[in-house]
DNA sequence: ATGAAAGCGCTAACAT
DNA sequence: ATGTTAGCGCTTTCAT
């Protein structure tokens, strides 16, 4: 009885042609209201369901949207910063009638082999990319033809369209506000230097404190990668130059100075006070158990999600059209550990 | 010059028929070695391929499998157990050939919406339904044609197929473990009785008392949520009852007990063990900050998600065949909480 | 082992 | 405002 349906049943049982069917399916204009709300009523009847493969070989659309995230698996099991990101694109396909189809990479050669095959014909409408780094093989995404749109500012390829928070000034007011506390001595980990996250970051630091008028130390300048293990050993190899504070570009790595602090007999925030940045431990998890609650810079990750889809798919709107750069607001997050609150 | 390729244009090439092209490319037998090496090569030289509506609207099949999310926003942004679902989900997927289609549901209406969409003809191969309750309208999801593969079992469903961790033998595990420490009044403080995994490890809890001759005490019984809020209330409220113990169904709502228990002045584990489940306080990240590292039952839910496309595609190779119930082993991760350690 | 040809179900240009 | 018709690019019998 059923899965046999096709435009062209609906319109023998509406009474008219196939094509007018599409069109009321499709909204189109110039259908006469009698005319619509017949053949509406026989698809409800039915239950008719257009097929989606036969839809998308003459239109050349899919309803598809790909995001892509790179092989940093570590990042997807650490933290919610993926999952956030992807609850706000699927909402946003959600709303605008896409689908979302996920590409995650585990290893480089799934990099490589399924990159290209990414682009298939006619398979998706535009790709999201997230959190590439410079030499990441995903960047050959970038040249072709596809709507493209990358969550992180890709440096090395200043005419991609991209969404990303405002990494420069977000570390700027974290370290400003250290300063406003009254530290002298304010020392950073980095993130990694080949993104854009950690580059900015790092600049957000040295801006603040030119331009309170305090000295930069290359000594209180630790390289990071956003990984725990360099943090624990960065913080302890500061410790010998004293820092009263320490800026932490991301909060994975600033759970990991908590701990190097502690182990090194150091209370925080009272010998040394600490600002992390993502404020991706979530209220309702670890936060209270962490000890003291970090200060931090909160990106708007979710709001990032919905404008990478909103603007990727002005992007396939409108194409030969100059790319898009959308850099949002962080927030600072006052917590215990900054020493500004008890 | 590209994005004209066609298999008529390969297969003209090559001097072949399109058709023995298609063979090539969907690997069919039957093909001279020499046929095949020059068509893979022209294929090569052109970069040519394969347009995947056409080919769906020949073959009826998409290659794409989607993963529902149920409307439980909460979970999603509280803890890693769906990002490490989705991993592996996505592995299996890239391994298969297939791609992933994500739906996660934010509101009821979309989720009543979409579900049906969901279905849309021809457009996923097979469903993979995750973190379903009883009177989830998701169901209706699960009385398709389509080949759909639940993750936890659907208790309310019988005749589903689905993939699920050991949850009574789990709790019973837990259970057990802290009675061999010597404790005999063990509390517990249960997940979602309208989800099998509430239901299941409360039975586990049961069945080890029983089984080891303790008491049955209504007392020491609290009815959760999987939520924080009411483990923290459900804690306070045992500690009348004085447990020795107490066993809660999740991680998540473990975190809320032991914050309980110290905002009543009660050390952990001296004066209360505890152990949870699920461990979802990735080593990397949290547990080392939380104290006491929390003793807890471990899913594979890597394994999970590897085994629910595996089990879907088998389902869909071999539709017409009794259901698949797959059910994997847990295991129990002893750290400080439960006493058994220093 | 290969080619010819018939669709798959829809959209969109064209015609009216 | 609606119908007619020509593909869209592939898979899959059916021949040979």
């Amino acid at each position: 009885m059923d899965g046999k349906l096709t435009l062209e049943k609906i319109g023998s049982l509406a009474g008219v042609s196939r094509a007018t069917v599409s069109r009321v399916i499709n909204n189109h204009p110039n259908i006469r209201k009698d005319v619509r709300q017949r053949v509406l009523q026989v698809i409800a009847e039915t239950g008719y369901q257009p097929n989606q493969a036969a839809r998308s070989l003459a239109s050349k659309r899919t309803g598809l949207l790909g995001l892509v995230i790179p092989r940093l698996i570590q990042a997807l099991f650490t933290d919610l910063y993926y999952p956030r990101l992807i609850q706000g694109i699927s909402q946003a396909c959600n709303e605008s009638g896409h689908t979302l189809a996920l590409f995650i990479f585990h290893t480089d050669e799934e990099e490589q082999q399924l990159a290209a095959q990414v682009l298939r014909q006619g398979f998706l409408d535009g790709l999201i990319i997230a959190g590439m780094h410079f030499s990441d093989p995903l960047n050959q995404l970038l040249l072709s033809e596809k709507p493209v749109l990358v969550i992180g500012e890709p440096l090395a390829y200043p005419q991609a369209s991209f969404v990303d928070a405002d990494n420069r000034l977000g570390a700027y007011t974290a370290v400003a506000h250290l300063i406003s506390l009254g530290h002298q001595r304010i020392a950073t980990i980095t993130g990694r230097l080949d993104m854009a996250a950690g580059q900015q970051r790092r600049q957000g630091y040295l801006d603040a404190l030119t331009e309170h008028g305090l000295p930069i130390d290359e000594q209180l300048i630790v390289a990071g990668d956003f990984e725990q293990e360099k943090a624990y050993q960065g913080t302890l190899d500061l410790l010998p130059h004293q820092p009263d504070a320490i800026f932490v570009a991301s909060d994975s790595m600033a759970l990991s100075t908590l701990r190097a602090l502690a182990d090194a007999g150091l209370q925080v925030p009272k010998d040394v006070a600490v600002v992390g940045y993502d404020d991706l431990m979530a209220e309702e998890t670890a936060v209270p158990l962490i000890n003291p609650p970090l200060t931090t810079i909160r990106q708007p990750i979710h709001r990032m999600g919905v404008q990478a889809v909103q603007t990727l798919l002005d992007i396939i709107k409108n194409p030969h059209t100059p790319p898009r750069r959308v850099i949002l607001p962080t927030e600072l997050i006052i917590r215990q550990s900054c020493g500004a609150v008890q």
